[in-house]
This record gives structure tokens, C-alpha cells and sequence, in this order.
RNA sequence: GGAGGAUUCGCAUAGUGGCCUAGUGCGCACGAUUGGAAAUCGUGUUGGGGUAAAACCCUCACGGGUUCAAAUCCCGUAUCCUCCGCCA
């Protein structure tokens, strides 16, 4: 959510903002509206309880005479009181409708326009140059590291089992970024997979991609497609103390995505699955040290691409492609060799104070009580990222290069060999 | 899944229809006292809405209901605890 004073104050910059997204102006007219709606509501009903309290007050100081007219006057004030609040709740229900529909106020700093007009930040390591590059899959089953076909006999499309060397990585992968987050000075966390409504619809999943996301429907469960749900919910409803802030998880969980209209995008292996693990990073902030904390987490990212031995790009995603929690976002692209491309793997998002205060988190500070903002950013997603080690780092020979950082989790060894 | 019990301002508690504008202790903050500290004494200390600032309104797990009036009575829900059943 937006905050209202910003929307009152300098509605402009609520309208630049969508602009910028490329959203409608309506829904910021229609929240302006709203919440002028609302405030007249709340003034009529907090007048009307105040006189009716002192009605009922003055009917137990009335004397046995004036009793009946004192009560009569009371019941009637009772009534109005009961027709204005249904108003109030009304308008309530109505302004915070208003208020889920506005994305956040993305950063004057994104640059303006959909998914193809990012800004390239920077170009890291030189792309390997293979001789007829094979794609995981190939490497993968060679490996007897993915089994896509028996994953799809069990579980379906775009499910896979990680066998063998496989399975190894990805413990590996996990060992070595919670290692990782824990030096740099983060919780590690291992986070639930399944959330309630309400956190869910705090971390802004259920509005425009409310199609992606798995639900248990007879349970009012939702799974999560990213811990960051979870780890934004483990502080809702909570007031920091200023003082222990910045707050960092490191979280890992399951994630799970339903891919609805992405039929026919990578369809080959294990880059775009219904389900994968995941290692998150999470900070609670200051407003103010927000954008600092974005560059550090980028930072962290970059510094686990670099130990993976990756070559990749830095984008600054366009304010038409950020989420509705985000006000800027960057992406890590890692060089594809068999797809000559770059394909994301990692993403970190400046969500500022839109997250939090729908999860309702607060710092206690000398300025009163703030909501905080929160951020987040993939330290690895694991499925993607031996996709791609399997791409970047697989050699004319057929076998796989293990960059150090990884060895001490699978047996010392330098290369997979296919056996 | 079944049976009981609990939920009050950071913590512990008091509170069975109007004097609750929620008391007390601890903790915390500030001040007094002191050479400095402890102890002691005093003051303050839930959160939100609203306003130019006030006034004012809401908040006793949450949602309904009864009543002129609800922390208190009634119904439902959630969470936690104990026991039974099942179970990795």
C-alpha cells in the first residue's frame, strides 16, 4: 500500500509513477476519492458515538422523571449510531480496494517502459566460448544429474527429479549460500512453504499475479512462490526496535509457480518449473537506508555469481515490468552458451514501505512509529542455477567444470564426468 | 479427528454490565537524591484514526449479537496449553 499522506499531498508523483508503469490513472483518481470518502464517514461517525456516550451517560444520573425521555434519546442516538457504522465499514472496505489496486510509487531512478526497455548496468566476466554447446538437458541426463521424463510420470509437466550428482548440487548450492548469507551477517531461516491469505496479500502476490500462485482450497493455504513471502510475514504485526535494525534473513524453502501463460516458453528442462528451492535474502530497513541496502544486496548477489565462476549482466529493470510490491528492481542475467542469451537468475527488489504496511510492521522510533522497508533478493534459485552451471561451465569433452566454491560439497571433485 | 482449559497496555497479573477515562507489580525512559552507583522517591510509558493544532473516536485475541451502556453476557472463528486417537 501507498501511503495516503504522499497520495494527499503530492498526488503527482502517485500519477507519475503509474505513468512510468504504464498503468491506468483511474485507480489513483479512484483511490483519491475513496479516501476523502472515507474520512468525511469517519468524522460523522466519531461526532454521532461521541453524543451518544454522553446520552448513555446522562441515563444513569437521570432521576426516576427525566429517566424516559434521557433513554428514548439514548435508544435513538443508538440507532443512527449502528446505520453510520455499516457507512463507515463501507467506505473502509471501499478505500482499502482503492488502496491494493495502486502499485507501489516505482523509483524516479528506474527508467520508464515495459520488459525490453531495461537499462544494461554492467557486463561481468567474458562468455565462454563453446563449440556446438549442448543444453542442460543434454548435460543433465548425460550427468544422470535431471530426470525431466520421470518427473513429468509422476508429478507432471515441467516437474523434474534431481538424481545423483544432481541432488549432490543442489545440497551444495544450498550449503554454500547459507554459508554465504551467514558471513555476511544474515539469519539463516528455514521458512514455511505454505502461508495464510493474509500474508499472501501482504506481499502483493495476489493482485495482478494472483493467476500464479498455487492454492489449497480446502484449507485456505496458499503455497508460496518465493520465501520472501514468508520471511516479509514472519514480522507482521510486529514493532521493531529502530535500534536492532537492519534485519537480514536468509531464507530457504520450496517454491512453487504456476506458470499460467508461459505455455511454450522453456518447456526444455529445469529453467522455468512448477517447483524449485530456493535461498532468499530479506532485509528490514529504515526508509531512509533503503536504497543503500539494494545496492548491498545486489552486491551479495553478485559477489555468489563470481564464486560460481558465471559470466552475466546487471539490469535496471523498467518501471513497467517491476512487481506492484516493487519501486525498483535489478537482474542478474547469467550467460546462457547453448541459448547464446542471457536468462535471469537472480532478482532483488526494493519494495520500500509498500510491503510493510500492509503486513502492518513498524520501527519504533524518536518520530513515533514507522513502517520499515523491506527488500529482497534471490541468493540462488537453485533449479535455474545448475541449469545454467551445466550450460556455462560444461566442456568440449562432455564433462562439467565445479568451480571451487562448491568442491568441499561434492567430494573434491574439479568436473562431472558422465559415467 | 475428539474432550477440556486459556487469550487484558513489553512481561506477570487484577478486573462477573455504568465509579474501567482498565488498577497493581516488574521492566523501560526522564528527573530528584548521591562524589559515583545501588536502594529510595517522583513523573511518564498500548497501539491506531482524526485535526492546521486541539477536541474527539476506536482498541481488553478476532468477527458478530444482546443492551441506553460490554474487558465483563450470548454466538462463531483463530491461536496456544493439557489429555485421548492417529502419525513422519
Amino acid at each position: 500500500m501507498i501511503d495516503l499522506r504522499v497520495l494527499r499531498e503530492n498526488p503527482d508523483l502517485v500519477r507519475d509513477s503509474q505513468r512510468a508503469r504504464g498503468a491506468e490513472l483511474a485507480p489513483v483518481d479512484a483511490l483519491i476519492a475513496a479516501d476523502d470518502r472515507r474520512r468525511a464517514a469517519v468524522a460523522r461517525g466519531d461526532q454521532l458515538r461521541s453524543d451518544q456516550k454522553a446520552a448513555s451517560n446522562a441515563v444513569k444520573t437521570a432521576t426516576p422523571e427525566e429517566r424516559p425521555v434521557v433513554l428514548a434519546r439514548a435508544r435513538e442516538l443508538a440507532a443512527e449510531v449502528k446505520a453510520i457504522e455499516a457507512e463507515q465499514a463501507a467506505a473502509d472496505a471501499e478505500l482499502r480496494t482503492a488502496h491494493l489496486a495502486v502499485a507501489n510509487i516505482a523509483s524516479p531512478a528506474a527508467p520508464p517502459g515495459g520488459e525490453d526497455d531495461f537499462v544494461t548496468l554492467e557486463v561481468v566476466g567474458t562468455p565462454p566460448t563453446v563449440p556446438n554447446p549442448r543444453d542442460h538437458l543434454e548435460i543433465g541426463n548425460a550427468l544422470r544429474a535431471i530426470d525431466t521424463d520421470r518427473g513429468a510420470k509422476v508429478s507432471g509437466s515441467r516437474f523434474y527429479f534431481l538424481t545423483g550428482v544432481g541432488a549432490q548440487l543442489e545440497l551444495a548450492l544450498v550449503n554454500l549460500a547459507m554459508a554465504r548469507a551467514d558471513e555476511w551477517g544474515f539469519t539463516p531461516v528455514i521458512a514455511p512453504a505454505l502461508v495464510k491469505p493474509e500474508t499472501m496479500e501482504g506481499t502483493g502476490f495476489l493482485g495482478a499475479h494472483a493467476s500464479e500462485v498455487y492454492k489449497l482450497a480446502d484449507d485456505d493455504l496458499y503455497l508460496v512462490g518465493t520465501s520472501e513471502v514468508a520471511l516479509a510475514g514472519f514480522h507482521a504485526d510486529e514493532i521493531l526496535d529502530s535500534d536492532e535494525l537492519p534485519l537480514r534473513y536468509a531464507g530457504f524453502s520450496s517454491c512453487f509457480r504456476r506458470e499460467a501463460g508461459s505455455y511454450g516458453k522453456d518447456t526444455k528442462g529445469i529453467i522455468r518449473v512448477h517447483w524449485f528451492d530456493k535461498v532468499e535474502m530479506f532485509s528490514y530497513v529504515r526508509p531512509e537506508d533503503a536504497e543503500d541496502e539494494h545496492q548491498r544486496l545486489l552486491a551479495w548477489e553478485r559477489d555468489f555469481m563470481d564464486a560460481l565462476e558465471l559470466s552475466y549482466r546487471v539490469i535496471d529493470v523498467a518501471a513497467g515490468d517491476l512487481g506492484s510490491s516493487a519501486a525498483r528492481k535489478f537482474d542478474i542475467e547469467a550467460w546462457f552458451p547453448s541459448q547464446q542469451a542471457y536468462r535471469e537468475l537472480t532478482s532483488t527488489s526494493n519494495c520500500t514501505t509498500f510491503q510493510s504496511r500492509r503486513l502492518n510492521i513498524r520501527a519504533r522510533g524518536a518520530t513515533g512509529n514507522q513502517p520499515v522497508a523491506t527488500l529482497n533478493g534471490t541468493l540462488c534459485a537453485v533449479a535455474r542455477t545448475i541449469a545454467c552451471l551445466f550450460d556455462h561451465h560444461q566442456q568440449p569433452d562432455g564433462s562439467v567444470y565445479v568451480p571451487p566454491a562448491l568442491r568441499p560439497w561434492l567430494g573434491g571433485r574439479e568436473v562431472l564426468t558422465p559415467r
